[in-house]
DNA sequence: TGTACATCAGTGAACGCGCGTTCACTGATGTAC
DNA sequence: TGTACATCAGTGAACGCGCGTTCACTGATGTAC
């Protein structure tokens, strides 16, 4: 049955939403259409009257996610990659990939995915990466060492949330030597 | 038909090798048992003679990666770690997942594994940072030094790989900033 | 050593299943008068 | 403003497909005599 003009906005907006946490929790092949639906509240038959495909919504959410962290990130100020830092390698973020960082999340699945999500990522990505350059403090090779921040964010949370179940200790120890370190 | 004893530890050993290649190149769900047989020359159904799972062979073939990783590692020596770091962030490794890092290719899928799998991973990943931390240098705190040190080099190397074919600049400077930095 | 036969590695058809996507249909929306 | 009707968002059955796994069968291996 039609649904007003409102109402199909705001579903479109929970498919986004619940998108994004599936994708991040299970990976984008992790998660079927009529999950991201029902979650979303509708059947999967829907799905295809908001978006052309899957490959579409994952493109539209990886867009969306990259451009709020930079937005995020640059709204915390000068030397703010330091308190980004904190927040990444704390114990929620360990424990929350659905809510969490998309480049942690996402990051080992992007290459291989279609060209047209490696695109919308990259060209998030170099947002965030200029974000955090902005926010690095300084220094003449702010690019540079925000760079190297941001991998090492990236690769610790990654290899950390992978051990976290078998080893709790050695999750927690990755995500402190970031902190210890430089 | 039956085949020799040698042979069909011949077959064992090809399967392992070329899913361990099919595995880092396109991911535990980017491949079927089917593309692996037919790689290593057989057909589906004999797969089950050799593998319990397609989980199982995943775990044992993390098992063998991450051991021979701890081993060319320790085998560069003290101070080896760095040598090692100069490869990693290569060219050659950038375009050469299926023969590259484990914990690069898979690292992002294995929290989304089976705990048999997540546990394969970790008790190999232990190796790999007892190895680095033994040749990561003479300081006290090489283990925290060499674990931050692994999550650069892991980072740096999945988010130029998911951002190399639209901009292989921004992959390129992304590995640099490693040897850059610190 | 030579032969008869039990073993068993590999084959390929078949299974149930879940996937992304399509489409005829339903009925509420919103527009034209 | 009230009514008749065209529009179109959502429904759910259906599609073709590829997946992991099973299994009856084949025929070479290797053992017992």
């Amino acid at each position: 049955m039609k649904v007003s003009k409102e109402r199909r906005s705001e579903h479109r907006a929970a498919i986004l939403r619940v998108a994004s946490r599936l994708f991040r929790e299970r990976g984008p092949e992790g998660v079927s259409v009529a999950e991201i639906m029902q979650a979303a509240g509708l059947t999967h038959g829907a799905f295809y009257g908001h978006f052309e495909s899957k490959e579409a919504l994952l493109c539209e959410v990886l867009a969306v996610m990259l451009a709020e962290a930079s937005d995020q990130l640059r709204d915390l100020g000068p030397g703010g990659l330091d308190d980004y830092a904190q927040g990444y390698v704390s114990r929620s973020h360990l424990d929350s990939p659905g809510e969490g960082c998309a480049v942690a999340a996402l990051g080992g699945d992007v290459a291989r995915q279609s060209a047209a999500v490696r695109s919308a990522f990259t060209s998030g990505l170099k947002m965030f990466l200029d974000a955090a350059t902005e926010t690095a403090g300084g220094c003449e090779d702010a690019r540079s060492l925000a760079l190297s921040r941001v991998s090492q964010l990236v690769g610790a949370l990654i290899v950390a949330r992978a051990v976290r179940s078998s080893d709790e200790t050695l999750a927690l120890e990755l995500l402190g030597s970031i902190t210890t370190a430089e």
